[in-house]
DNA sequence: CGTTACGTTGATAGGAATCAATGAGGGTGG
DNA sequence: CCACCCTCATTGATTCCTATCAACGTAACG
């Protein structure tokens, strides 16, 4: 009888198809093989585990393969504050660098398998492979721009044009992995998305039948699809909140 | 007759009186001159130049020496927001790495002078010392942890606790450098804090105003004292919004 | 000494939070 | 298999905080 012992299989970083999404990037054949050498494919996360919790000591960053994993901050209270959705191809864990312990709290929202990379190897190897090093920087630096946009979200935008912001955000990323742009299942709940934009659920829920009144999307529960793309980005757009710094040239 | 030519002045990373709170942290004197030679020390600004904008190319990362720098992102419609405002000793230009191009432009909000690193240089430093290569993720993780307190300040306090929380951010940076912690200038304007908290600048002067009367700062013009930084404390971790995350255990 | 930018303060309005009731699924156990 | 429970979601009514509109005060500057 024949058994698969899905430990032994051998998932490598050059054969996956996040390749070209993920940390390996633009990396040559053998300096694949040295960053495949550290990556360690961890057991699949269910719904609702924590991959690890704010205070815990920092020891590997994640690339996500499968599912979905969101990351919270918290204040001194308990108020938890979600910072990131993350899907296939994203990296977390990045929050442990700078104290060698994780500020963030990462947490599945569904059935989620990622990729663990040791961070003391992961610097050893980009000392010796100047461009993953370097795909480092662009990865964290793309997370900087992704609170960049989340901030200019929250402060300018009303609650329909923040709703319109991230399911058009949800939509692109989709794209990006081989999936429908235009009808995908939300793995977070309303107010999930709520803390997420700072709103409550119930301003989620009333935005989201707002947006299908006006038969830019349709809802069913966590199914969206996406009935009219240009009017939602036009909302992104115009929705801002009026600007106080409108000054006329001398 | 004797003029001093301040293009000529050796300033080193070494003997810069920020050296243990800005990159050169943790360096062994040899690594520091390695720094030491691609660091490029630049004309001062003043108030109201920009170092760089949004759209231009990148080539150097910046430390601020003196002064302050605003840093903001704008919408596609020219809205603004203001990512933060960085003291000596703080880095500014990661918002390039990810693209070669700046998503953010910076502004001088006083006479400012900084230390301009090439960046492509800089990798090649940083391969050759790890612990510098290390700093850099370090600085990168402290500008993520930056931006998630903003994202909660702004997403679960109220005006008052907003406006506490970035008096005593900027208190205890001032504190860093040395400066009291008590008394301090603010370099920005109403309009900018409000800008960079989510609120519109009456509503600043208006909790400004109103944590004056309560006996906990005092204003004079953009000079503030901190009268009672206990309260102010108490002000942020209390007035927090709400949660509708309380879940009773089963 | 007017001009201008910035700051304060008051009155009002509006959008989202809050409070509240109801409905829809999903799981459990009798 | 269905009643029951529990969580999540929707929708309505009301409240509250902050934006907005507006007037006035203050400091810097040519």
């Amino acid at each position: 009888m024949y058994v698969i012992d899905f430990t032994k299989i051998k998932v490598s970083c050059e054969n996956c198809s996040l390749h070209e999404l993920c940390l390996p990037r633009g990396l040559e054949k053998n300096e694949l093989e040295k960053l495949d050498s550290i990556v360690n494919r961890t057991q699949p996360l269910h719904k609702g585990d924590v991959l690890f919790r704010s205070g815990d000591t920092f020891t590997n960053i994640y690339a996500v393969r499968t599912g979905c994993i969101k990351l919270t901050t918290s204040t001194e209270q308990g108020e938890e504050q979600i910072i990131g959705f993350y899907l296939p191809g994203e990296i977390i864990g990045l929050d442990g660098i700078e104290k060698d312990i994780h500020s963030c709290t990462a947490e599945a929202l569904d059935t989620s398998s990622l990729c663990a990379i040791p961070f003391d190897n992961m610097t050893t190897v980009c000392t010796q492979v100047p461009s993953l090093n370097h795909e480092m920087f662009r990865v964290m630096g793309r997370e900087i721009s992704h609170e960049n946009q989340l901030l200019l979200t929250i402060t300018k935008k009303h609650a329909e044009g923040r709703i319109a912001t991230f399911l058009l955000s949800l939509s692109g990323r989709f794209k990006q992995l081989g999936y429908s742009e235009t009808e995908f299942r939300l793995a977070m709940s309303r107010s999930e998305v709520g803390n997420y934009l700072g709103l409550t659920f119930e301003t989620v829920s009333r935005s989201m039948s707002k947006l299908q009144k006006q038969g830019l999307i349709s809802i069913n529960q966590k199914y969206i699809t996406i009935e009219d793309m240009d009017s939602l980005h036009h909302i992104c757009n115009e929705k801002d909140l009026p600007s106080k710094e409108s000054k006329t040239a001398p």
